[in-house]
DNA sequence: TCCATTCGATACTTCCTCGGTATCAATCCG
DNA sequence: CGGATTGATACCGAGGAAGTATCGAATGGA
């Protein structure tokens, strides 16, 4: 028994006339015959009663006839469902994206692509920048929204937006007063700013940042997430460089200031070039195409 | 595609190893190896990932094994089960029955035919024995509990219990206090009965019951249902000649008496020999390895 | 009543598909 | 560098499936 049995006994039972039957097949009906013949051998069951005038059912018959509609439907929306997942039209997609992305990128992102593909289902997964860069390592993600690393050659990457430091202080801060603000000005404030280990690029374009002024930066505490950065500095606690998208709703206790020559980085999709997921593929060419519908609106 | 092409491929996405898979699927590896490209290449998909040292499924061919598992899963219980129905363990049977029956063989019958057949879904059909009859004929009955009738050659048969017919009368009576009761005591009393239309056998009983001692029943109401007639013996409307097996719980106000020569008859299980359910088959040994077992205590 | 028509079953032939054997190519291990 | 393992390829042979021709039974109209 197969599907092509299967088929077969369903051409049968709905026409109830072999050369029809047959017909539909595209065959004749001398092999038709024998292969209904072949699958009631094959079942021991008996399917048709027929006489050399008419042809009907059995009970067997008319239950067979609907698990078989069952299967082949099924078998035939698997054969073509393998097909969608091989396109990128159905399956799942492992989305990894920091913090910084789920207030500015990751709303419009995930709506307009479950739009555009509905049938893969978005697994979202809220981490910091270093360990969203292992799990696309080791396969946990598929793809992810996260800084731009300058040189990171296994990486599919495409920039979604431009981002810059800026400057947050407690409202009555000296440097709040400041006209400007440059590297300089951040000798002996106490910063607040994310470890290394868990933004390194950030952290890197503060030091850098500093290091341009000749500031060796005094780092008094080191939270892992940016709104608490925010609440320290609401608190008095000191001074942080924070990337200018966070800086809306902050409060009448903190003010934000441009820096001079702000460090500036990329927030980018970023997927392993080895990725065998081709949903992967398929949100590439979502960002792609929405880049080139509204390129200049999208910068941070 | 077929049935036979989701089974290597799921053995092959079960071992990843083509030797391995094809030893499962009794063939020789190269044969075997063909048949995965060309189910590739059927499906248009890249089901593996594969050098000429490993073996992986690709993301396309990880969703079509959950398919075709429950595809395979559904066609083999669909094959199975084809021949269940045929077999008489699986399908269902749609039983009518008297309101007789329903107090004393029923209930039995249909729990011990659920044990033994548990996945025979029994449809039952309570109704008056005429339209009982009917329904076999025109199929929408598979087998029924009725009363005997004498000729009934397109029937199968088997007498589940012989009653008899009794009289119930309103306890302040005249017949209530008679030591015994026979047709002559019957003048003249207002008989209470089933029309002929709904209960054929019963009443040609009482009518032959009634000639018998030269009386000319007189029915002074004739409702369908028997405990109507009880309720209206209950009121003293009349008095009426029932099926012993309904002679319990008839309260204070009515009593019972057994009739001189009582008129007996059959109630059966019959089904039509034409009958092309095999559930009925094994209904029929059901209540036959019954009488085996306690031939004597089954009469009412 | 008889003949024509319809419909399913059977006999025989042909062809194609599928599996087996032998072999090759690439990779891994000692 | 050589043997072993593993998947791919080439070729051959057998079995099965489809097609053609035909038969037999049943129905319906003249």
């Amino acid at each position: 028994m197969d599907t092509r049995h299967m088929r077969i006994f369903v051409a049968l039972a709905e026409t109830l006339h072999f050369g029809q039957a047959a017909a539909r097949m595209n065959m004749s009906q001398p092999p038709f015959s024998r292969q209904i013949s072949s699958i009631e051998k094959t079942l021991g069951v008996r399917l048709f009663d027929r006489n050399s005038r008419n042809v009907s059912l059995t009970l067997a018959g008319r239950h067979f006839l609907a698990d078989c509609r069952r299967v082949l439907a099924d078998f035939d929306t698997a054969c073509r469902d393998v097909q969608l997942v091989a396109n990128g039209v159905k399956g799942e997609l492992r989305l990894g994206f920091m913090m910084h992305a789920a207030h500015s990128i990751i709303p419009a992102l995930v709506r307009r692509y479950s739009e555009a593909k509905p049938d893969i289902h978005l697994i979202l997964e809220e981490s910091i920048p270093t360990d969203i860069d292992t799990m696309l390592i080791e396969g946990k993600l598929d793809i992810a929204v996260t800084f731009g690393s300058p040189y990171a050659p296994h990486l599919r990457t495409h920039r979604l937006a431009r981002d810059r430091l800026c400057l947050i202080a407690p409202a009555d801060h000296p440097l709040a007063a400041a006209e400007i603000v440059g590297p300089r000005d951040l000798r002996g404030e106490k910063l607040i700013a994310a470890p290394a280990s868990v933004v390194p690029v950030l952290r890197a374009a503060i030091g850098i940042y500093c290091a341009a002024g000749g500031v060796v930066p005094h780092f008094a505490f080191e939270p892992r997430l940016q709104h608490t950065i925010i609440r320290l500095v609401q608190e008095g606690l000191g001074v942080a460089l924070i990337p200018q998208s966070l800086c809306t709703g902050l409060g009448p206790a903190v003010i934000a200031k441009a820096l001079v020559n702000a460090p500036e980085f990329d927030v980018v999709l970023c997927a392993p070039t080895t990725s065998r997921n081709p949903a992967v593929a398929t949100l590439f060419e979502l960002v792609e195409s929405w880049d080139m519908g509204n390129a200049s609106t999208r910068n941070a």
